[in-house]
DNA sequence: TATAAAATTGTAATAATTACAATTATGGGA
DNA sequence: TCCCATAATTGTAATTATTACAATTTTATA
């Protein structure tokens, strides 16, 4: 069964001098379709009914990749495992420690971009906001 | 004034509810030493001089009751180990991605304390600031 | 088409973390 | 004090995420 690949997923790649290789699209497509946050695990699992030679490690190399060149963002918010975001707009997360799910909250109003800024004289190129506790759900159900 | 280390570490266990036993107050007592934000490894390390029969084990379980009675903060800054930080006050963290070492900043002048409230529905217990890029040290080196 | 470079794959190795059963320490009655 | 229950610690083995790397396949190009 053929994939489709979605026009989103290849300028995405072009946009940030990705060469879009059939996996990396898939994979990217993938981020776009899937705003759960994914671990390369769930990446892999999710593809590996279209793509059956699909490598683990190409899903890890190329999540590296994206995160590296700015076309994903690598989360650290769960201690276990690496998740990853197609969306690489200014928001921040929170991750319920009941339930491991990792919602997507806005950036608090005061707080602007810096990146590219320094900060005490070091160079940021990555901001991270990072909230936990129990989500809604957890907390009603 | 006046706490020696050991005391300041009993202290801290005690406000917490946490029984302080020997292993206890050491590692609490590294933490409380060691402001480099150490890793498991790193506490168990450095305290296994002093304490030969100290075990991995006791120190991871020591680690995550501390983090989860709030005695401590376990940062997930680094994609590849947890660290953490002796220091519960507010502040921020700063990961230089050329030397791995992790910097203490202060929290932007707008963000408020906003532990206990909820965002979204949410119930927040942990808020993690994280920055990354390429340190001072770094860059002029 | 021939060739080099880049990308992907599969397997094996590494490192962090957890599971768990056995042992040791601690505190409270009798 | 001794006994007992409970909590804490230990050591080993297992698990899991991630990385290393050599072989293979794909792509671009001359």
């Amino acid at each position: 069964m053929g994939f489709k690949h979605s026009d989103e997923a290849v300028e995405r790649l072009k946009s940030k001098s990705i060469k879009p290789s059939m996996q990396r699209v898939a994979i990217m497509d993938y981020l776009i379709l899937n705003r759960t946050h994914p671990s390369v695990d769930d990446v892999y699992k999710g593809l590996s009914a279209s793509i059956p030679t699909l490598s683990r490690t190409t899903v890890y190399n190329t999540l590296k990749l994206f995160s590296d060149k700015g076309a994903a963002l690598m989360l650290t918010i769960d201690e276990s495992r690496v998740n990853f975001d197609g969306d690489t707009s200014p928001h921040t997360h929170f991750l319920c420690k009941n339930c491991g799910k990792i919602y997507d909250l806005q950036v608090p109003s005061p707080v602007k971009e810096v990146i590219g800024m320094s900060l005490a004289g070091h160079q940021i190129s990555e901001i991270h906001y990072y909230y936990k506790g129990v989500c809604k759900a957890c907390l009603e159900g």
